[in-house]
DNA sequence: GTGGTCTAGACCACC
DNA sequence: GTGGTCTAGACCACA
């Protein structure tokens, strides 16, 4: 696991988006068991207490059940997952055009800049 | 203007946006003067020492000039504006395609939902 | 049988309670044979070790019984199943009387919520 | 400052009763600053970290503000803590009578000991 | 000086 | 062994 973590935003923070990117991508699948405390703290490179502060917020996002004594798993509600998923995706793009509007680009630039780049992505990924 | 705090990022950069985003739109035109920290501080509804750190960046980005005993000015330099400009904008794009990515997103789909979000947008605009 | 269980209170001390109640309310009655832990883990959707700590304490309250080989019952002793049933009565009038005190509200306040309270709930109870 | 802690319940959680509980009862004023960790540690007899979860859950709760490196205040919005004194006052009543019914006791059982509990307690506060 | 994050380590309750 | 709380202390960003 590639743990460099970015210096502006608390690692709590990135570890939460990380894991549930990976519950997006399916790797953890609905009722699936997360790690433990100790071993996601050494997995991730983190104390043990940073992840209970992971799980935590997690659990509130209602992406994950923690269970005393038990564990922590995955929430069987697959649609509260796709809500997640669904709005993280459109508060990234709403966000991302916001911003380009308040820089003062019209719509249109906006279209053309994302379309030239979606072009200069694909051509790299066909070799 | 417009004084909400996002909590999750300091404030001094939120204003450095705010600010970089005025010059772009041509409300600071290149070797305007700038609002002292005072009046700066007044406008945004901070502490002065905020402003005085945010244009210590700004300065630091080339965007802005700091003259001793006359105040702050918008630099001469358009290039350098266009560039950071630019640097921005596609910063935003490829930091949300990378995101879109990790979250399990195909470029299509990325795609597609961004055009599905320019469509809702431009729909709206036009009542 | 409802097995949602509150997070913030542990839940061998919440079985404890539904199981007092049921003694309360009769469906239980003084010498009935109880469920064996194996029964009651199935039941209340918990692991049995934690109905044999259920039991374990629910003995020590004096309200059942535990005989070795033959399973758990419940006390004979009509006169201390009533006794807890009061004392659970007045610990919750005065537990929340007291909350309310610290609230601010005065004797008086209390008496009139409470009595709207019951009057709201007894009008739907009409229905 | 009494600091006697519950042994059932989480500190913290008592802590951010008491912090309501004198909000409510207007030691707190909205607009007024909360004291620092540091001193609410102290005086709460309990770690500064202890101290900064109970701000969080306040925060979360909407009862307080907390400004990045400026302090906690209490929210200016008073009908946000009328609305959380009464919830916490209904929540209180309706447990009670919940708890109550399951215990196999009518609503007149009810509002009778309720009656002579106050009256009890009443006659008490008239020596 | 304030809030915010993180660590290290301890102890406990629960399962 | 797991989650949950708490401590003590450190460092940083912010105002």
């Amino acid at each position: 696991m590639d743990n460099n973590y970015n210096n502006y935003e608390p690692i709590y923070l990135q570890i939460i988006r990380r894991i549930c990117y990976q519950i997006f991508r399916g790797e953890y699948k609905p009722g699936d068991k997360l790690p433990s405390w100790i071993d996601a703290g050494l997995a991730f490179d983190v104390n043990h207490n940073t992840i209970a502060r992971v799980y935590q917020e997690l659990a509130l996002l209602g992406i994950i059940e923690t269970r005393r004594g038990e564990g922590s798993f995955v929430t069987d509600n697959q649609s509260r997952i796709d809500e997640l998923h669904d709005n993280m995706r459109d508060d990234l793009i709403s966000t991302m055009v916001m911003e380009m509007t308040q820089m003062g680009y019209s719509l249109d630039d906006i279209n053309q800049a994302f379309s030239r780049y979606i072009d200069s992505v694909s051509e790299v990924s066909h070799y």
